[in-house]
RNA sequence: GACUCCGUAGCUCAGCUGGAUAGAGCGACGGUUUCCUAAACCGUAGGCCGCGUGUUCGAAUCACGCCGGGGUCACCA
């Protein structure tokens, strides 16, 4: 049920029926038509910009449309009145019998109200986190993690087949000296002191790592030179650190359906099949790069390079995939990763990244375009950067001064659902501050507190009713006498309930989950305040003594407002509580 | 220099892909509690939506150009 899409269709029928008629002449493009909530409630519950948008190509001023379009949607029995305002809005009140068929049909559909077919089925790919397997996940990985999760539930809850995917870059120089670091502490678990050289990896979270070497290997390797151990090193630590990876990433409550191994590209022909792909299409050639502008580089020298035409889609430059020694850069494997999504038969694929591989996204675009024929959208999300706070004061991260924030750190300080819900707080491409004290403080200052504790009083005032021998099951709510909620603060509520499905559809055609944050705190706002109205005005209590089917009408309401609640931190992976405490 | 993101109240930020008199929180000031959780609510003050031009019935929103800030920039991922 979306109520604004049907009153659309209203409005689409009303011309329809006018064009009929000969008033309004055939073939408009009725796509910019609109129907919105009027900023001022004064104006009404609806607005259409019908009239606007159809004066020009009716060759008709816009006023005389909205006058012939308003008794036809007046005589809908939805329509309480119509009237015609300013440039030529249509403004539309709803009988209340619109609203509280509202909240009937939200405890009929429980969480499940607001699900969109936006997707219509279609398969979509979330590629997110794709961290290094090279050390523990830090907080910097925290926000992309629950963006990318939260984005697939959205995505999921518009209808869409998701994917959620973890593309492990074990295959590059970075896993080189993963294995030579471990291999120094597999020395140093042997009784030898370590020789962690410059470009080694220094944490001591990979002292488990040597000492696992030593379970398997015993002394054997101690004396052997690098080419003996290296690949198996190599896939010994990388896949031990990956076992991390995914119980950080449990413990935040993000699983991954899929994992693709960047190495396991490598020697299957894969890379090669992409970029004779990309060949085939004249878009590989042997080329020189010109140096960027305005940048110095002093070891600048021309060179000759295998280079993708990525300029023939969109990007500034072409891009090397081969290196001087003849060997891919890390390009390559990745354009064959996404040549794999493509042939897998994804409709859309999406990628999340931190924001410092901004540079990175328009390469990735033209040949995912390339590969596609221009058929697969990719989109691709920066992750800007969380700056971290405690109390108030700035927070600096540091790997030497053993002040590294790690995900289980900030989880294990914070809890899974406040940390989830605080990174959401801010759009994706604007920076986010974390403050340890205040994402624990239990005040409206709080967003996380502030949602969970409507939903407390949601339930509250549930065992109340309950107890006073009220059925509080959905169905009985649904069932009960709801013409009682009459009270504009009342109709209000309602009226925000009626935003979730529009809300839904506007952030998954945007992959933008921050919005489902935003609006659960609007709704707890509207809770917060239609319920401190019962401090003045007795009529307005949730709980009304004495008057069990009022009370059930009104605490429909608030269960109404309880489901969205319960639905919208669903998405956002966040468990709603039942009382604070 | 190029690309990209950002610029909205004193501060932190929303703004539904063009709508009517631009919103919220914090901070400031003033109120609300014999009453379902005052862990909350209500009110007041506070704006050249960075600047300019254009597109049109209509621009914070779209296009272009400036100004200011962040990020990135071949043979690392």
């Amino acid at each position: 049920m979306n109520l604004f899409t049907d009153l659309r269709s209203l409005v689409v029928a009303a011309v329809q029926d006018l064009q009929a008629q000969g008033v309004l002449p055939g073939g408009l493009d009725l796509t910019a038509v609109t129907v919105d909530p009027p900023r001022e409630a004064g104006h009404g519950d609806m607005a259409t910009n019908a009239a606007m948008v159809l004066a020009k190509p009716a060759g008709m001023p816009p006023r005389a449309i909205a006058e012939a379009l308003a008794p036809r949607l007046a005589a809908d029995p939805r329509v309480a009145s119509v009237d015609v305002a300013g440039p030529g809005f249509i403004n539309i009140r709803l009988a209340p019998s619109v609203w509280q068929g509202l909240v009937r049909a939200v405890l009929e559909q429980g969480t499940g109200y607001g699900r969109s077919t936006l997707g219509q089925g279609r398969k979509v790919n979330v590629e997110f986190v794709s961290a290094n397997p090279t050390g523990p996940m830090h907080v910097g990985h925290v926000r992309g993690a629950v963006f990318g999760d939260a984005l697939a539930r959205l995505l999921a809850f518009a209808g869409w087949d998701v994917t959620r995917e973890y593309y492990i870059n074990d295959g590059g120089a970075q896993v080189d000296v993963l294995a030579r670091s471990a291999y120094e502490r597999y020395r140093e678990a042997c009784g030898l002191s370590p020789e962690i050289r410059e470009g080694l990896y220094p944490g001591d979270y990979l002292i488990p790592v040597g000492e696992a070497l030593k379970a398997k290997y015993g002394d054997s390797l101690l004396d052997k030179g690098e080419q003996y151990w290296l690949a198996d090193i190599r896939d010994f630590a990388s896949a031990m650190k990956m076992e991390e990876i995914k119980g950080d990433l449990a413990i935040l409550g993000v699983t991954m359906d899929v994992y693709s191994s960047e190495k396991a590209l490598y020697g299957t022909g894969k890379i090669e099949a992409a970029i004779q792909v990309l060949r085939d299409m004249d878009l590989i050639y042997e080329g020189t790069l010109e140096p960027p502008k305005g940048k110095t580089n002093d070891d600048w020298e021309p060179r000759q390079q295998t280079l993708f035409r990525s300029t023939a889609h969109g990007d500034d430059v072409d891009r090397p995939v081969q290196k001087s020694d003849g060997g891919w850069t890390y390009f390559a494997p990745d354009i064959a990763y996404h040549y794999d999504k493509v042939q897998r038969g994804f409709d859309a694929l999406i990628d999340i990244l931190g924001a410092d591989h901004g540079g990175y996204v328009k390469r990735m675009k033209a040949a995912v375009s390339a590969l596609s024929g221009g058929r697969v959208p990719l989109d691709i999300k920066l992750i800007q950067l969380v700056k971290l706070y405690k109390n108030g004061e700035p927070f600096k991260m540091s790997k030497r001064a053993g002040t590294f924030v790690t995900l289980r750190d900030v989880v294990e300080q914070a809890g899974a659902d406040v940390t989830r819900f605080v990174m959401l707080t801010r759009k994706n491409d604007a920076t986010l501050d974390f403050d340890f004290d205040k994402v624990l403080e239990q005040s409206k200052d709080n967003p996380v507190f502030y949602v969970q504790y409507a939903n407390a009083r949601i339930n509250s005032v549930m065992r109340k009713a309950r107890d006073a021998g009220i059925d509080v099951s959905d169905a009985a709510l649904a069932a009960a006498d709801l013409t009682k909620l009459a009270h504009p603060a009342e109709i209000g509520m309602a009226r925000q309930l009626a935003e979730w499905p529009r809300l839904v559809d506007v952030a998954a055609r945007n992959n933008e989950p921050h919005r489902i944050a935003f609006y659960l705190y609007e709704l707890a706002s509207d809770l917060h305040g239609l319920w401190n109205r019962g401090n003045d005005d007795l009529s307005l209590r949730f709980f009304q003594e004495g008057d069990h089917a009022t009370t059930a009408a009104k605490i429909a309401l608030a269960r109404a407002t309880g489901v969205v609640i319960a639905a919208g931190l669903g998405i956002l992976g966040v468990t709603p509580v039942e009382e604070m405490r």
